[in-house]
DNA sequence: GAGTATGGTGTACGGCGTACACCGTCAAGC
DNA sequence: GCTTGACGGTGTACGCCGTACACCATACTC
């Protein structure tokens, strides 16, 4: 029980409080505002606090991204594994983008958690009971990447264009003399939306038509009866 | 011209000096070890002087890029567009393995270079001379993602399992309790290889298996005359 | 009541990027 | 030939970061 004098004392932080903490932090600070020192004021407490819960930063980390794959929803069950696939992964992503930073740190961890092998241990087995190979699922998995957990890593994201039509004109201009190609794109772009808000890609589009483009690529493997050079798998 | 006294005066540093011995700091100590701090003394220079050539670190970075860009080779002239785009990609792959850490690096970087936007431009200028759409084109860069630089950002590149065969079969073992069709795909894996060095995946195979698959499907999709629901493009 | 595990504290260290004031060298302009 | 000013390198210092280590208060066990 709590002490009455001197207020009533906080109730002990475990490893749990601390990772939703940090979860919380990120994703209202961002990120780059996630030290050790920023999470122990939020929680009330002095740094080396933490160290009593979680080993390091990098555990910290680790401790994370469980929490965020622990918030994907479990496979639907009795489906097409390509239908079953893709919604598990469009669940993944709307976790993610629950969790904006967490594709970047899920990008960072140099060895995956149970937690993560779970995951990856499914989504395995969904291809495995759509009837592909090992070594068929094995290749596919690969391919996959990181769109499996529901992100591409946006390289480059395409910065939005000014909204002033003015400047954005302009822009254009200058963009089209030295990088004619994609500034055909922008345009063909900012024409569909509507232009003016004009924010840039269909980041949602973008990805369904990749998952997709991915899933139909590996059904035609599959149906053909792909096999690798090496083995008969 | 030098001063003969007090030994040979260096010749001044420059973005370009910079620029290169980064690299080679990063090829030889790792991206962790780049310091400004380490960078300098590599340059036998104190840390504020690189201040002078680069505006900061991200600078820095962006200018390391931009590097390693121009080593990819310049795009085959009179091919179809599909075996341009894969021999370009590979070059790129073949780039990115002489400097393991600029994947990681390309990654970070929140704004394109001029560089880098010219490479990307003569990607675009490559689907767009094999026919393709602006908009389909569109759509296929965003599939490509990092893979037109050369790499897949490896999540939890498939750790090797122990040289000791005993170790080996035990840690198989566990895995299979655990993750079993994870360890399905494992233990074909090390069949595969001869076992013994067992090593993991072959990258280069599993590269070369994802562009093919995209590529393919690109060219499906080009074939089919696909067109976007809000534009026929 | 003594012993001990648990969890929070305080201090300190070595690293980082970099702001800012400074200074030696050299070329240009009078 | 002297002055001026730009350029490139220096030295110091600040505020972050992760975290090692010694310490201490509480609370539970025997």
């Amino acid at each position: 029980m709590a002490q009455q004098v001197d207020g009533p004392r906080r109730a002990p932080l475990n490893r749990d409080r601390v990772l939703r903490a940090a979860v919380v932090l990120a994703d209202e600070a961002g990120i780059e505002s996630l030290s050790m020192r920023n999470l122990a004021q939020e929680l009330g407490v002095v740094p080396m606090a933490l160290y009593k819960h979680v080993a390091n930063k990098e555990q910290l980390l680790d401790g994370m991204v469980d929490v965020v794959v622990g918030e994907i929803d479990p496979p639907v069950r009795d489906a097409d594994w390509k239908v079953a696939i893709r919604q598990r992964i469009l669940s993944a992503r709307a976790v993610l983008l629950r969790h904006p930073w967490a594709s970047r740190v899920i990008e960072s961890r140099p060895q995956p958690t149970p937690v993560v092998l779970d995951y990856m241990n499914s989504i395995v087995g969904m291809f495995r009971s759509g009837g592909f190979s090992v070594d068929l699922t094995h290749h596919v998995m690969h391919v996959l990447g990181s769109r499996m957990w529901g992100f591409t890593q946006e390289l480059f994201p395409a910065s939005p264009l000014p909204a002033d039509p003015a400047t954005q004109t302009a822009t254009l201009r200058e963009l089209a003399a030295r990088y004619p190609h994609i500034a055909e794109i922008a345009m063909a772009v900012t024409h569909d939306e509507g232009s003016v808000v004009g924010h840039g890609c269909d980041d949602q589009f973008e990805f369904e038509f990749a998952v997709d483009l991915l899933l139909d690529g590996f059904e035609r493997l599959h149906q053909r009866g792909w096999a690798s050079r090496r083995s008969t798998g």
